[in-house]
DNA sequence: CGTATTAGATACCGATCGGTATCTTTGTAT
DNA sequence: ATACAAAGATACCGATCGGTATCTAATACG
């Protein structure tokens, strides 16, 4: 019963979820042939090389919760409900989140420098991901006379994506969901000032 | 001319800023010997373990950002000043860190988890004094009717520092500063609503 | 001066790192 | 049934990891 693609879709969300809570240098690879109970012949027979398997692993976290976020957004048919459905998942993220360790851009952000610059490359491409689906929603907001017109699109953006991150950090590091909470509750009183 | 309490001080030095790029896991002690053009014997003489200058390298490195934002903060005489000086204390923070690599807190907190339990508890106690600081100037500037009072200090101490730190990581990610502007600019707009 | 102390250098340790060559096993096509 | 290709296991490689025992040299003190 082999079944290769499931054999290197699970490496992906074994060795992700250990990249994304030890860091990626500091998992090793034997690390993720305990993980996978799998040998290290087996993992490079699907991926070239460990930095490849990092990318890879980055790549499905950042899907993993794209998807997670996209859910939770699609049941909501108004701009400032998709915000306030974007807030929430984050207010849970810390809790119950899609994947262990937290947000993965976070994680990588931090470890990326330019030592590592294929990994920096795909989280700025995950980080703007990020940023344009908030302007999309920002936009269709003002578009369907949802959001005040000639709102600073970007500038909202940064400001969401920022307070999110920065108190995941502080919720995270001091073991409590009270930052992530300060932070949910400052962006929804943020959202009614631009709302209609 | 041997000074072995210059040599202790710059081995915190080098190894701090190479923690704070590299990451503390991802620093070898191969790589602080080059940094310091010292022998292994040399720095194990004065720390017992990598553990150990870990520790002490991020209370360095804590001690100079701290330093540094005291030395801003304290030409200012309100609060509202104080707390203007903070904000394009970080702003100026990319382009012209104190110590490279940029925020110690920032970006120890992701490395810092389960498997790093004393560079975690450390870095509780770094965010708690960031926090605690900005609690005295929002305090005092109640006090002495420079912001309105009763207003909720923790929570706007909590949003301060996410904001901050989170743009930090978007700024730093992206290569430029524009992120760190928009956070510093909304932090300058909340802080007006709050001033009398 | 001589001597004790200590900063720092040298040389080594076992363990583990990422990576690879080779072998065995499994599934498939003929 | 048999031959072939691919999945995965085994055993190894040189390099580097953190750490230590020992040696040398510089300073402080009598």
């Amino acid at each position: 019963m082999r079944q290769p693609e499931a054999t290197k879709a699970n490496i992906l969300k074994q060795s992700g979820h250990l990249f994304n809570t030890q860091g990626y240098k500091a998992t090793s690879l034997s690390d993720i042939t305990h993980a996978t109970k799998l040998t290290k012949g087996a993992i490079y027979r699907h991926f070239r090389s460990k930095d490849q398997l990092e990318k890879e692993a980055l790549l499905y976290l950042s899907q993993t919760m794209f998807a997670s976020i996209r859910q939770r957004i699609k049941a909501e048919s108004t701009a400032p409900g998709k915000l306030r459905a974007l807030f929430s998942f984050f207010e849970t993220h810390i809790s119950n989140p899609p994947i262990k360790g937290g947000c993965p851009l976070l994680n990588v952000s931090t470890e990326a420098d330019d030592a590592h610059p294929g990994l920096r490359k795909q989280a700025v491409i995950i980080l703007n991901l990020l940023r344009d689906s908030i302007i999309t929603i920002l936009d269709n907001g003002v578009r369907y006379g949802q959001l005040k017109p000639g709102l600073k699109k970007a500038y909202y953006a940064s400001v969401i994506i920022a307070l999110l991150e920065g108190a995941i950090m502080m919720s995270k590091l001091r073991g409590n969901n009270e930052d992530i909470k300060l932070a949910a509750h400052h962006l929804g009183e943020m959202l009614e000032e631009i709302e209609l």
